[in-house]
RNA sequence: GCGAACGUAGCUCAGUGGUAGAGCGUUGCUUUCACACAGCAAAGGCCACAGGUUCAAUCCCUGUCGUUCGCACCA
């Protein structure tokens, strides 16, 4: 490739990182805590530390950024408020999966040097992240950055934790919970996933009756075996006891509505410590509860031989005996859903546990009454419905984590009398016996417990900022559905709780980034797609471009480099249509009054009123799709006003007019060209910010120093200028380019070459398209490669080609001679196959005219329009049918 | 088991109560002075299936089939 073509492509490497840094120079990404400007908000979901930033990240970035600038251009006090999260078990495993490969635990490194690590960790992927934000182009307000870690945040977590505290939401209790053995912590119910496992259903014999489990090992831990009340088969075994194999206990019988009759043996041993019906029936019962597990998930004393076995272990163990001592009525594979820890894969162990616990019931009501009475809306609305399913099934929340990474608890228990203070600063002393022998929990919180402040204790709560004042609540919520409980909602319950207000008034819900085939990204099938590298190859604009123009709410969308390609190539016909208009206006002085300054009417042709008229509607499309969210129709919108009415049509449309000789036409088209590049370059930037700005710094008219800070072009503003594009002008120009169009055809069909110039003869069938043709003669000429142009009502109609062309009132017979450029058949082809589509196309509005119930209850316009149609038809069949005539 | 979404051109997907659109791909023609990451033209679809509402349904309703995703304690 030789350097000439190099240099009209666009080269993204030249252009996104200077630009970028000037604007944070600049200082254009700030929002003011106090501005006469009307505020909006969306606070970043702060990325995990965990490790860098995937597609799925660029796709909701993107969407935020573009709506940040949008907003930023249309005169708000724009902000977009950036973060990282500390993702505590998340962050706590990775960084514990890098010392193990240093053969190293953590458990090894002492609590103190480990959060060390982690700190250390966070520094490199935080600062990443960072860095793969600016590349993307995000225009957060980078000097209100927030960890979730930060005092600030801490601060706030405390005193939330405390107020819940007093309040009596926030309890320290024993119960069952899920409990991770690989992390040796307690997860909330949201971080279990059920997998469908095939497993085995063991029939053990428990004296005369046969109990079924899918884990024999927690029979350690029974403490009686549980029958429908109204099984006869068993009515006379309830209240007596069964001997407990294994053990030599003996256990009560008991009767509960809980058992289903029908499966399996209609008998149920119940384990209250270590499964969660189990622990219901238990409770009801007032039973013992046997918790025969350790931390690390290995039997406990209460496992008697088995003590110090893994569970699995344990299992094979339990069944070999049971076998031994013929008690194993029978084995049958059963498949079943077993919880996971969804971070570690490891399998979950209900158990027996002291934990803190957010109570959940009334933080859920009023959070589910702003949803269902439309202050918070969810965008696909479905997932209102989820929302709302998910807190009328609420449990209380376990908040407490056996972790090192994060926000420890506030309390600290005395070791004297065993009271236990919480506080937002550390206390000195027991508040109750005073004595100083205390000590803070050991726990962290659920990281998800700081995330939940994050829409008001990022803008400075506890403090009454000014930055609350202006932002809260915020506008719109952009975030994946997967998080919908763990955050979205818990968002909604606390800023109710201490802002009395909704963190946001709209939830917009992203679907996954698959790969092409439409597989979950995944590291194990090598199917990930790096955003960085992604920009690196195609630069950033084409990617943001990619993901607006495919993503719709709530949907998955499937990643595709043909896409991906073609959009690189938009990013290239914007450099090149700018690289033309500037060539353009190279001589063009611009005007004193600048964005305002209009073109004499007189002096613009038909082609420039056309362009401004498409602007205006393209500007009242682009304003309603992204003020409705609707991203990728925004995108399209734009799109096809760019590339195929001012590319493939304004820009070869005026081409006759600047390349002339009429310095008045000259300098209208001129001033056109300049303000309307100049609002397709603003129009275009919230989406493409780098190739925008690039351009707009070359603009001969501009309002500002920068594309970011200008105005964002909109019917409501852009009047004046819009008014110059009339419709009825426009129209006239359609015409001229469906006659273009038809000569096209004629030319296509009957694989005339480009350099053949025709000879056609127009024929106008009324004094406005006759009045038009004149005028844009020369468009025709040029556009249509025409060597002679008439334009007359009479003249030959042998051996010719004819199109009637019809647009509004206008009607134009298009007619090109063929004589010694073609045989005609293909001719005659094109023809009989136009007149087929024509007919059917006539016959079923015929059908519909014919039924007199359309004609009685349609709309009289619908039957009208019919009706002309029909008309209209039948003309052009007529007029093909008399040329194919002639063509002899 | 309960709930939700989706099924439109070869592929990926928009879209609307008046029988359909884009990008890529395909087929011709063209290296014409912004762009071959281009231009021009063309082919290609009973809008999953069956009912219903309506003058009219791809769009609304019901059901069937298929795909996907949530939620759920059947031992």
């Amino acid at each position: 490739m030789s350097n000439n073509e190099l240099r009209d492509r666009y080269n993204p490497k030249d252009v996104e990182a200077r630009l970028y840094k000037w604007w944070l120079e600049r200082g254009y990404f700030g929002a003011q805590d106090k501005s006469t400007k009307p505020p909006f908000c969306i606070i970043l979901p702060p990325p995990n530390v965990t490790g860098q930033l995937h597609i799925g990240h660029a796709l909701n970035h993107t969407l935020q950024d573009t709506l940040t600038r949008w907003k930023r251009m249309s005169g708000f006090n724009a902000l977009w408020l950036p973060g990282t999260d500390h993702a505590g078990i998340a962050t706590q495993g990775v960084v514990e999966r890098e010392l193990a490969k240093e053969g190293q635990s953590r458990r090894e490194l002492g609590r103190e040097k480990f959060v060390v690590r982690v700190w250390e960790w966070k520094k490199k992927y935080g600062d990443r992240i960072i860095e793969q934000m600016k590349t993307l182009g995000d225009s957060c307000d980078w000097r209100r950055f927030v960890f979730t870690l930060d005092d600030g945040v801490s601060k706030a977590v405390r005193r939330v934790f405390v107020e819940l505290y007093k309040k009596g939401l926030i309890y320290k209790g024993q119960r069952l919970i899920n409990w991770s053995p690989k992390l040796e912590s307690a997860l909330s119910d949201l971080e279990v996933e059920h997998k469908e496992i095939k497993g085995t259903l063991y029939h053990i014999q428990y004296g005369p009756l046969v109990v079924a489990t899918t884990r024999p090992e927690t029979l350690l831990g029974d403490v009686a075996v549980a029958v429908h009340p109204d099984d006869e088969r068993y009515a006379k075994l309830i209240g007596k006891t069964v001997p407990l194999p294994l053990t030599g206990r003996s256990i009560p019988v008991i009767a509960d509505t809980y058992v289903d009759k029908e499966f399996g043996s209609g008998v149920v041993k119940i384990t209250p410590a270590h499964d969660f019906n189990d622990y219901a029936v238990g409770t009801r019962h007032k039973l013992a509860m046997i918790n025969i597990l350790n931390r690390d998930g290995t039997l406990n004393e209460n496992g008697g031989s088995y003590a110090g076995l893994k569970v699995q272990e344990a299992r094979k163990r339990v069944v070999e005996d049971l076998k031994a001592q013929n008690l194993l009525v029978k084995e049958e594979p059963h498949t079943h859903y077993v919880g996971h820890d969804s971070r570690s894969g490891a399998v979950v162990e209900p158990l027996l546990s002291e934990q803190w616990f957010v109570k959940m019931e009334s933080l859920a009501r009023p959070a589910r009454q702003v949803v269902e009475n439309g202050t918070v809306t969810f965008e696909p609305e479905a997932w209102t419905k989820t929302y709302l399913h998910w807190l009328n099934n609420i449990q209380d929340w376990c908040i407490s984590r056996q972790l090192w990474w994060g926000h420890r608890i506030p309390a600290w228990t005395c070791a004297k009398c065993n009271h236990v203070t919480v506080a937002e600063e550390t206390p000195s002393q027991c508040e109750k016996c005073g004595s100083k022998d205390i000590e803070q929990e050991n726990d962290v919180l659920d990281t998800w417990f700081s995330s939940a402040l994050w829409p008001f204790s990022t803008m400075g709560w506890p403090n009454e900022t000014e930055a609350l004042k202006t932002f809260y609540p915020t506008d719109v919520l952009i975030t994946g559905h997967d998080i919908i409980f763990f955050w979205v909602a818990r968002m909604i319950m606390m800023g109710l709780e201490f802002r009395g207000d909704v963190p946001f008034r709209k939830v917009l819900i992203t679907g996954l980034i698959r790969d092409a085939e439409g597989r979950k990204m995944s590291k194990s099938l090598g199917n990930v797609i790096d955003p960085v590298e992604l920009i690196d190859e195609f630069g950033a604009d084409s990617v943001r471009f990619t993901l607006l123009a495919q993503v719709s709410a709530g949907k998955d969308l499937k990643f595709s480099f043909p896409r991906l390609e073609g959009y690189r190539n938009f990013m290239n016909k914007i450099w090149n249509a700018a690289r033309f208009s500037l060539q353009v206006l190279s001589e063009f002085e611009p005007p004193v009054d600048g964005v305002n300054a209009l073109p004499k009417i007189e002096n613009m042709c038909d082609a420039d009123s056309w362009i401004v008229h498409k602007l205006g509607v393209c500007e009242a499309e682009v304003h309603k799709h992204i003020d409705g969210l609707h991203f990728s129709e925004a995108a399209n919108t734009l799109y096809d006003f760019v590339w195929h009415e001012f590319c493939d049509w304004y820009l070869e449309l005026i081409k006759p007019v600047v390349y002339g000789d009429r310095a008045d036409e000259k300098a209208a088209t001129q001033l056109v060209l300049a303000q309307t590049l100049n609002r397709i370059v603003r129009l275009l930037h919230p989406f493409v910010p780098f190739i925008s700005e690039e351009i707009y710094g070359r603009l001969p008219i501009r309002g500002e120093e920068a594309c970011v800070i200008d105005q964002y072009p909109n019917p409501r503003n852009d009047q004046n200028w819009l008014q110059i594009g009339r419709k009825e002008r426009a129209d006239e120009l359609d015409l001229v380019i469906a006659v273009i169009s038809a000569i096209r055809n004629i030319r296509g069909e009957n694989r005339i070459k480009p350099s053949e110039e025709l000879k056609v003869r127009l024929a106008p069938k009324d004094e406005g398209s006759q009045k038009i043709l004149q005028a844009n003669r020369a468009y025709v000429e040029k556009l249509a490669k025409l060597g002679e142009c008439q334009i007359s009502e009479t003249g030959s109609l042998t051996k010719c080609a004819l199109t009637p062309v019809v647009i509004q009132s206008y009607r134009v017979d298009v007619i090109v001679y063929l004589e010694g450029v073609v045989d005609l058949s293909e001719e005659r082809k094109r023809i009989e196959k136009t007149i087929e589509k024509l007919q059917k196309e006539k016959g079923a509005l015929e059908g519909r005219l014919s039924n007199e119930n359309f004609v009685k209850n349609a709309p009289a316009e619908v039957v009208e329009q019919g009706r002309a149609q029909v008309n209209e038809l039948s003309n052009k069949i007529q007029t093909l049918q008399d040329s194919l005539v002639r063509l002899g």
